[in-house]
DNA sequence: CTTGTAAATGTTATATTATTACATAGTGTT
DNA sequence: AACACTATGTAATAATATAACATTTACAAG
């Protein structure tokens, strides 16, 4: 059984929000999107997206700065992430690919170092955009 | 045979330190690092920042904002890129291993999609860190 | 229930990272 | 010489992220 996680307010605000969104969001689009709610300064942003990728809920996607919900249900921890990413539209996606996770999970380098934790980040177009 | 650049004046003093540096270099401390030599602005920094990853000749740890040379010569191009990063003393490293290069390379996801680009990073401690 | 502790919040200020806009200069063709 | 392209210089500003400090809430242990 999983540790349940139980959201404070401004993180189950945020998290919401990320929640819905089709596309990564970033700190301060989410800041200007929750301050009706009653959350005013970037820290508490900040704070809420820390907690949050910490347990697991959302990740980031480095290359953007933007922060997406996690797609796959079994990754309650963000130590082995996959995503695609359109260069044209920047839709992103979670990979959730086994064969890939357990390459990754199991790779050791040269000296025979093995890693806790990975990010990936493939690049190309999505279906859409190829057609075009 | 590779594609010659020519680096530009500013391109190369860039390019030398962060070459000469163990550990990836922020655009700051590159800027602070070559104002002795005429280069004032940020924009400066950034311009040849740019080229020269475009160019392949240093590649960004996406997750540091910090940038490295490339250590592997046949890599005149960013678009495959792996690295391992010690979450303790910050040590990165690229890796250049044939079987995962070929792996990623050839990954098609669910839909069948293939990437032309990628970047992976690693975290975990080094042999030094671990051994503390 | 109250006390201790960790987590979360609120607020202000500031640090760090990166780009826009505009003017000028160099490089290598044809 | 004319052209296109790349690079440079400079100032201002945008976007991303953290430091420091005061207070409050959640909740388990005594």
């Amino acid at each position: 059984m999983e540790k349940q996680h139980n959201l404070s307010k401004n993180q189950k605000i945020i998290f919401d929000l990320i929640d819905k969104s089709p596309e990564p969001l970033k700190a301060y689009s989410i800041l200007f999107n929750v301050q009706k709610k009653g959350i005013n300064a970037p820290l508490q942003v900040y704070r809420a997206l820390d907690k949050l990728v910490e347990i697991g809920k959302i990740h980031k996607i480095e290359s953007r700065n933007a922060f997406i919900a996690c797609q796959n249900s079994s990754c309650q921890i963000s130590k082995a992430t996959a995503f695609s990413i359109c260069e044209s539209c920047e839709k992103v996606s979670e990979i959730s690919n086994t064969k890939l996770s357990k390459y990754l999970s199991n790779f050791a380098d040269q000296a025979g170092m093995k890693y806790n934790k990975y990010n990936l980040e493939f690049f190309g177009l999505c279906k859409k955009c190829k057609s075009k």
